[in-house]
DNA sequence: TTGACAATTGAACATATGTTCGATTATAAT
DNA sequence: ATTATAATCGAACATATGTTCAATTGTCAA
């Protein structure tokens, strides 16, 4: 007979996972089996080896046995940069403002998208935020309803950047090629079919970031 | 006086770098300096040391000492996706075929994408092709000259995907949304604005892929 | 050739790190 | 309360792993 049921896992076992990413993150390694006791606060070597054996037999670390560092979680940690979605980008909206001094990044994945760090710039990668683009009208940016637009903060712009533009009298957000001139500001769309806006140097025109970067997932479309 | 002119890297040098990268994608942890040793053939734990501190000052690796398996690239390699792309996408061209037997993950940064695997379906990932776009052709994709499409092989699709096409009797190549009737198929362009395309029954159609998704990258499109 | 320094070797060393086990304590079902 | 099992502890152990150093060999420049 079963004398006691059978407990799942506690918050010490995912202190341990949390530890487990974190530390990877930070040092590109798994800590040894004492650098996670000092971690929960617990002397005993075996003890944590009980634990990761626990966690083990849940599926949700592997161990290499008699290896130094030899523990991962079962579905590894990316070493990608975690870019804090604001909110969305629509013709009528105003656009977020990223405040970097506030953290974003909580543990749901709905609020951030992972990007291979390998495909952005290598600067600065901590102040980039995303948008997602609600409805049609980005569409002469080349930008579909639920893109993910991948944006540095800037409020000035080279000619030729792609920019999200906010115009105050318009109430009009937008992304388009900047280009600016004596008489004022010329946004270019992407799509070349599509017609240029002017803009005269009178009209106040807000340049909230830099598109660095536009992600579109496609995962079955289909019903 | 110098006695001999300064050496850089050489082919040991490298080799160990791209066991260090590989090793670390393989196993999620760094090697041990023995393990790097049987790598290259060489028995001597200080001559693997000698290498491993030249790396250091020349940039190339970090170390933490007295830390088991404290070596990693100083660019960390990512736990990513890398998926080769295989070629141009355009208009007039026939879409290169994958071979998954092939290896194309060269060293060569120029010819893969790396994609952040929580941004992927979560199967057959190395099946993934990336192409990259070539021209204006597939603006009614909301696909720019540039952009690369990462496709998963397929030759049948459901409705509402968007799938990649040869049409052999117009030689032409496109990316649409597919849906199929009794008359035959009806291509939709992304773009609301833009015409479908309708292919009657006997007209001859090869779904290459399924795109999965879309990647732009922005960096300083300005001059 | 020769001197100076780089490269290599081998071995000893120190310790970082995983493993094991017996004993003790806590917990829940009976 | 009793009992079976889980949880915890501590210590000993085995070895995986980084470090060090003296000695040897290789290589280039003068």
């Amino acid at each position: 007979m079963m004398a006691r049921k059978p407990k799942g896992l506690t918050e010490v076992h995912y202190k341990i996972l949390r530890f487990l990413e974190e530390y990877q993150r930070e040092h590109h390694y798994p800590p040894t089996i004492r650098e996670i006791g000092k971690h929960i606060n617990v002397d005993s070597t075996s003890q944590i080896n009980y634990y990761l054996d626990q966690l083990e037999r849940h599926g949700r670390i592997e161990r290499d046995r008699n290896v130094s560092r030899g523990v991962r979680l079962a579905r590894p940690i990316s070493d990608v940069v975690r870019i804090p979605i604001l909110g969305p980008i629509a013709a009528g909206l105003p656009i977020p403002v990223f405040d970097p001094s506030v953290s974003y990044l909580t543990d749901d994945e709905a609020f951030a998208v992972e990007i291979a760090s390998s495909l952005l710039p290598a600067a600065e990668r901590d102040k980039l935020f995303a948008l997602e683009v609600q409805g049609d009208s980005m569409i002469d940016a080349m930008i579909n309803d639920g893109d993910i637009v991948v944006l540095k903060p800037a409020a000035e712009a080279h000619n030729g950047e792609m920019v999200a533009i906010w115009l105050p009298e318009r109430e009009e957000t937008t992304l388009k090629y900047f280009y600016r001139d004596k008489d004022g500001y010329l946004l270019k769309p992407a799509n070349p079919s599509m017609q240029p806006i002017r803009i005269p140097k009178t009209e106040p025109l807000e340049i909230k970031g830099k598109v660095v970067m536009v992600v579109r997932r496609i995962e079955s479309v289909a019903a």
